[in-house]
DNA sequence: CACGGCTCTCGACAAAAGTCAAATTTGGAT
DNA sequence: ATCCAAATTTGACTTTTGTCGAGAGCCGTG
C-alpha cells in the first residue's frame, strides 16, 4: 500500500481541496489516507503545477508612472516595482514581480527565448510552478563554462523545468577564439537550427548587462577587463545575450560579437513579446541603448529607474523639437 | 483611520503573501495592520480575482474514455467527471469542473456567449473569480420571467460578475406570442445588434434541455406540458438556448421556433469553442441531437453519461458499413 | 451637534494546516 | 531467500490561519 503515489492521487487531493473547497481532513477521508499524507500531496500538488496560484500584476501596471513610460518610450507594457515601500530588498521584489509577469505572458503552446545572467537566473529560482506540457523553452545564446549557479543552460533548463516544459539547450561555447571558428560553427546543422528557429519564438525573457569590469562577461573570462574597456571606448553600451551592442541598440563592430554564438538582434526583434527585466539602478545606459534598439517591448524596472526613464525621455523630447 | 481600505491594500497584501510567500503576521508588520485585517484582506482578494487559484483539469480529460469519446464524435476535448468516485453530489461535481474548464478556455480580450438553464447556473455559481476586465459576456437568448434565480440575464450577469467583465444583456422576452411580433422585434437595431454579436464570440457556454414536462420552458410559462408533447411527436429532441431542434439537432420548424428571440444555430456554431455541460443522465438524447448538430465542440459530462455515449457511437459505427 | 447606521479594525479563541521523526512498506541487490 | 536503502505513510506536536463579537472612526440626517 505504499506505491509510488500516483500522479493521479495528487490530483484528486488538489481537486477535493482546491476546486470543491474540503477541508484537508475531509479530503483525508474521501481518499482513505491521512490528513499528513494530503497535505504532502497538496505541496506536491502545488510544486507540480496541478495547482496554479497567481497574482494579478494589474496593480503594478495601473500605476500613472508606468502609462507614461509606455507612451514615452513606445512600449507596449511596464510594471514597475514600487521601492522600499514593500521589502527590505527590493530586487527580490523585481524578481518576483518579473516571474508573475512572465507566468501572465506565456502561453499554451508558446516557444520561449530564455538568456542569461543573474537577474534571468533569480526570476526562474523563484518563478513559482506551472503546467504548460506544449511549451518549449530555447536558449538564446551558447555556454559560458562559469563557476556560478547562473550559466544560460542552467536558466533554460531552469525555466523549462519549473513550466513542465521542454528546454532545448545550446551545444556551443558563447565564445571562441576565432572568427573562422565561430563561423564555421554557426553552419553546423544542429547549432543552425536551434539559432534560426529563435525566430519563431512568441516570447522572449532577458535582462542587460553593464560594459564594465563587473560584467559576467568579464567574471566569466570570456573578456579580460582591459578588452571591456577598450570596447567601451569604441561605443559599447550595453550587452544583451551576450552580445555587445551600442548606444542605438545595433551590434557593435568589433571581434569579440563576431566571435559569439548567439541569437542575432534581428532575430530577437522579431519575437512578438520581449520581457526585459532590470534590477540594477546602474544599468540605466545600458537599458536605455536596448530600447533604442528595439529590444524589448515589456518591461519590469524599479520605481526609481523609471523615474531616470522619465526624467530622461522628457529631457529628449525637449531637445527635439 | 477608517477609510475605504483601498482596492491598493488588499492588492500589496495578496502580494506579499502569494507572491512573496510571507506568512500573515509579515505581511501585517509590513503593513501595519492587524493580522486579523490581513486574513479579510486575502479573502477579499480571492473573492475579486486579484489571485487566481486554479487546478489543472488534466486528469480528466487524461482518461482513456475521454479521448476514445473525443475521436468517436469528433469533439475537440472532452472531460469526464469520474461519478461516484469522488463525492457524494456527482452532479455538484461535473458543475464544479466545468467551472474549471470554462475559466481555462477564456482568454483575455474574449467575447463569450451564455445561455441559461438550471446547470449554467450552478456553474455560475461556484464558478471561482477571476480578474478579466476586457472580456465581455454576452446573453445567448431573450428573457424569461421566472420565479426561479436562473433567467437568463441573471446567468449572464453572474458569470460576468464572477469574471469581473463587462455583461451584455437582452432586453427582450424569448418567447412572443406571434411570429409578426418576434420578427419585427428581431429588426429592432437594439436587439438585431446583440443577435448580429452572437457569431463574434470565441467561446460559448450552455447545456442542453429535455422536451418533456420537467423541461424550463413548461416550468417558466412558455410551453405548456400539452405543447411540449405535441412536438415531441413533431421531432423535437432537445432544447438549446430556448430554441427547439429535433433529432439531427437543426432547429424544428414550428410556430414556437418562429416565435423565439435567440441566437441562431448557425451563429452558435460559428463560435470557435463551444462549451457543452450536461448534468442529468436523462439528458442523452437531446445531447445526442445536439452533438449531431454540431453545437459542441467541447463537452463536460459524468462517466455514466460518457459511456452511454460510446456505446451509442460504438453501435452507430457498427450498423453503418 | 448629537445620533444611528455604516464600515473598518482589532484581540482572543477555535479551527485548520504544516512538520517531523518514527514506523511501515516496497523493490531491488546480495 | 534475506536484507538493505529508498520512499511513503502516519500520529503527535507546533505553527499558522480563520472567525467572531466588541470597539472605534466616519458620514449624512434630523
Amino acid at each position: 500500500m505504499a506505491i509510488r503515489p500516483a500522479e493521479q492521487l495528487i490530483h484528486k487531493a488538489a481537486w477535493l481541496y482546491y476546486a470543491h473547497g474540503l477541508r484537508q481532513d475531509e479530503v483525508a477521508n474521501q481518499l482513505n489516507i491521512s490528513r499528513a499524507s494530503v497535505a504532502m500531496y497538496l505541496r506536491k500538488a502545488r510544486e507540480t503545477g496541478i495547482v496554479n496560484i497567481s497574482t494579478s500584476t494589474q496593480l503594478f501596471t495601473d500605476d500613472i508612472m508606468a502609462r507614461r513610460l509606455e507612451d514615452a518610450l513606445k512600449l507596449d507594457a511596464v510594471w514597475i516595482a514600487p521601492e522600499n515601500a514593500y521589502l527590505a530588498d527590493p530586487s527580490t521584489d523585481i524578481a518576483v514581480l518579473a516571474a508573475s509577469v512572465f507566468l501572465e505572458l506565456v502561453r499554451k503552446g508558446d516557444r520561449i527565448g530564455v538568456a542569461w545572467g543573474r537577474t534571468v537566473y533569480t526570476i526562474a529560482d523563484i518563478m513559482s510552478y506551472a503546467d504548460l506540457q506544449d511549451v518549449t523553452v530555447v536558449q538564446l545564446c551558447g555556454n559560458l563554462g562559469a563557476p556560478y549557479s547562473y550559466r544560460p543552460d542552467q536558466c533554460t533548463m531552469e525555466i523549462a523545468r519549473r513550466l513542465n516544459a521542454k528546454g532545448l539547450n545550446f551545444y556551443a561555447p558563447l565564445v571562441l577564439s576565432t572568427e573562422e571558428l565561430a563561423q564555421g560553427l554557426r553552419a553546423e546543422p544542429v547549432i543552425r537550427d536551434q539559432l534560426s528557429g529563435i525566430s519563431d519564438c512568441d516570447l522572449a525573457l532577458y535582462s542587460i548587462g553593464a560594459v564594465d569590469a563587473d560584467s559576467h562577461l568579464v567574471k566569466c573570462g570570456a573578456l579580460t577587463a582591459a578588452e571591456m574597456a577598450a570596447l567601451r571606448k569604441e561605443g559599447a553600451a550595453g550587452v544583451i545575450a551576450g552580445q555587445i551592442i551600442d548606444a542605438g541598440g545595433e551590434l557593435l563592430d568589433c571581434s569579440y560579437n563576431r566571435r559569439v554564438i548567439s541569437a542575432g538582434l534581428a532575430s530577437l526583434r522579431v519575437i512578438g513579446k520581449r520581457l526585459m527585466v532590470v534590477q540594477e539602478d546602474s544599468k540605466f545606459e545600458p537599458l536605455l541603448a536596448a530600447i533604442a534598439g528595439g529590444l524589448c517591448t515589456h518591461l519590469v524596472v524599479g520605481a526609481h529607474m523609471a523615474q531616470r526613464l522619465l526624467d530622461h525621455a522628457g529631457a529628449s523630447a525637449e531637445k527635439a523639437p
